[in-house]
DNA sequence: AGGGGCCTTAAAACCGTTTACTTAAAATTT
DNA sequence: AAATTTTAAGTAAACGGTTTTAAGGCCCCT
């Protein structure tokens, strides 16, 4: 790195003046062909390297886009990233990823480095207790947010999710059609709409069957695979001996899986157990997971449209978007069968 | 968003310099305390954000890392990430992420951009066949690369990563002290360093223990879940009847055991496995697995520390610096009983 | 009273692109 | 051949900070 090239050094050596560099290398017509393939030529040969902070504090324009969601190390948020950034990359915008962890804070911080950036558009999965000025921060410094997977009540920003209430009732009715009258649920909050659609959707369909709600059947809390895990010890201390769980999600499901099998019980046989979101594992754990597919794909795809869509000046109608889930029945789910 | 605030407007709107309040905010002994205060708390007020790329394009830094690794989804990379993500963290950096899904393409993309953006420095797992020349382009045009996990023959890069030859033979040795004699190999790929070292390793301790090398028993290819369970029944139909397995990885020997159980067999009982990694998920699978420690949180941090201190001017030295892996017994090996 | 030193603030150059405006040359028209 | 249009390239002013250098005001000293 004998020096740093730029616009400069490759316009001297060429005897030309910025202006014509600039607008060759972006393949404007008002460069004479010739000219363009010189220069071109040169700033390969060169090494030339584009500075888009200078460009972007000319244009306030950055090609960035932040997405920001609770973990990406969460396989239902991952999938949804795969979405976003195959949507994106056909763009050239390029995209910068955050946990938040359920932290307002982290996530504030994340803004406003976004936002330092110059970042052209957000997405985001807001945190739990996300007060609304922190989202309005974003769009009141110019940048468009889209929120996707969770949403925040009364504040009117574009969101894209699965319809939790609807798809746990299909999880439900599954498990109520095989014959099962006493199903726990197991995990999830009511910190989050989500958590509180989930629910309502369990309920709902109980109510639907006369089957009366019981409250304890419900184990609050878990959201990962660990937390299922520790979950099965809890389920079957019940006095009430479910015999059908609906899991919060399939990682839940999992975990309760493993811990309901090393209590030597067999999940599929002995014990029913539903999941939520169809990831990729689902279809290949012991006993295949009977889950809910909850569009994460078609979140992550629809989400990313939005953004661009604005960024291009179209102005898509805010407001909720539901993407309906789609029973996948597989071998953890049975008939109930008296024992 | 009535106009943009700069510097300026504070400037103005208290009749001091510019030069003043951009002093103030950073907190310049330059400026009198009074004053300090005074302009932040105008800035608070007007809701100003600092313009990165305004102050980057002056100082040429921009407090951006980049890494970039195989697939951030992959827990054992995850599990990277968090510590470099803890260790940046308290440093004021931000960092940009990106998969190359060993596409040595999309990793000299993201490293394009990333000088485009003004990277700092930049940390990478190469891509499997990736030229020098893509890495020595980040030195090149000054800013530093750490490698993790993966190692570049003949380049002279500071590097962070597992013992892999020796964390294998650890295994291995384990299965062979159990009493096992045939022992397959399960996924993996010559095509990195990784690949060859476990290999390697897998090799010298069954010649050590003088027990044949049958290459028939190695099942090379998996890389995920969704391969360790296919190879399971490829596994089965060995003529040789292998009665332990030691996988390529944690993910690997999961989808493995779940493939074993599938067919009806018990892992840890009928077959032994070894994982490699020791996930998180490793202990919560059932049976437990047994697995090698890789060292992922000692990887992040050192490289992170590593890459910090060559921003701070210290010269660390280059080379490659292996962590030693620990053995983790659970229950999916044990003593070979005749059946 | 004049000058040296210190503290505080101001002025101005600079970072690398983009772009509106201008100019020069070439091509076309009359 | 002169006038006009078209095409190609150059000029210079932003963009919003940082940083070096200089200047103004005040106190203290001899």
């Amino acid at each position: 790195m004998a020096q740093k090239i730029k616009l400069s050094t490759i316009a001297e050596s060429l005897g030309v003046s910025t202006a014509t560099v600039s607008l060759a290398l972006r393949d404007s017509p008002l460069v004479a062909a010739a000219t363009r393939e010189k220069i071109k030529e040169q700033s390969r040969a060169l090494g030339y390297i584009y500075n888009r902070r200078a460009a972007s504090l000319r244009t306030s324009r950055s090609g960035i886009i932040g997405v920001v969601v609770h973990d990406i190390q969460n396989p239902f948020y991952a999938e949804i990233l795969k979405a976003i950034e195959s949507e994106l990359d056909r763009s050239s915008h390029t995209f910068i990823l955050s946990n938040h962890y359920d932290s307002v804070e982290k996530q504030r911080n994340f803004v406003e480095t976004l936002l330092q950036l110059g970042g052209d558009g957000v997405i985001m999965s807001p945190a739990i207790g996300t007060p609304r000025e922190d989202l309005e921060l974003a769009e009141n410094n110019g940048m468009p947010a889209i929120l996707v997977a969770r949403s925040v009540e009364n504040l009117d920003l574009p969101t894209y999710r699965g319809d939790d209430s609807y798809g746990i009732s299909l999880a439900t009715n599954h498990l109520i059609g095989l014959g099962h009258r006493t199903i726990a649920m197991v995990g999830g909050t009511d910190q989050t709409s989500t958590g509180r659609d989930r629910y309502q959707g369990y309920v709902n369909a109980l109510k639907k069957a006369n089957i009366p709600v019981d409250p304890a059947l419900r184990i609050a809390g878990p959201r990962s695979k660990q937390g299922g895990f520790e979950a099965a010890v809890h389920f079957l201390s019940l006095p009430q001996k479910p015999t059908a769980a609906v899991c919060w999600n399939d990682l839940v499901a999992i975990g309760f899986m493993n811990g309901i099998a090393r209590a030597g019980l067999m999940p599929g046989r002995d014990i029913s157990v539903t999941g939520y979101d169809d990831l990729e594992e689902a279809a290949i754990a012991t006993p295949g997971l009977t889950t809910v597919w909850n569009g994460q794909s078609e979140v992550g795809r629809l989400a990313a449209r939005a953004l661009l869509d604005k960024l291009s000046g179209s102005h898509e109608p805010d407001g909720i978007h539901l993407i309906k889930p789609e029973m996948r029945i597989r071998q953890s789910t049975a008939p109930l069968h008296r024992s």
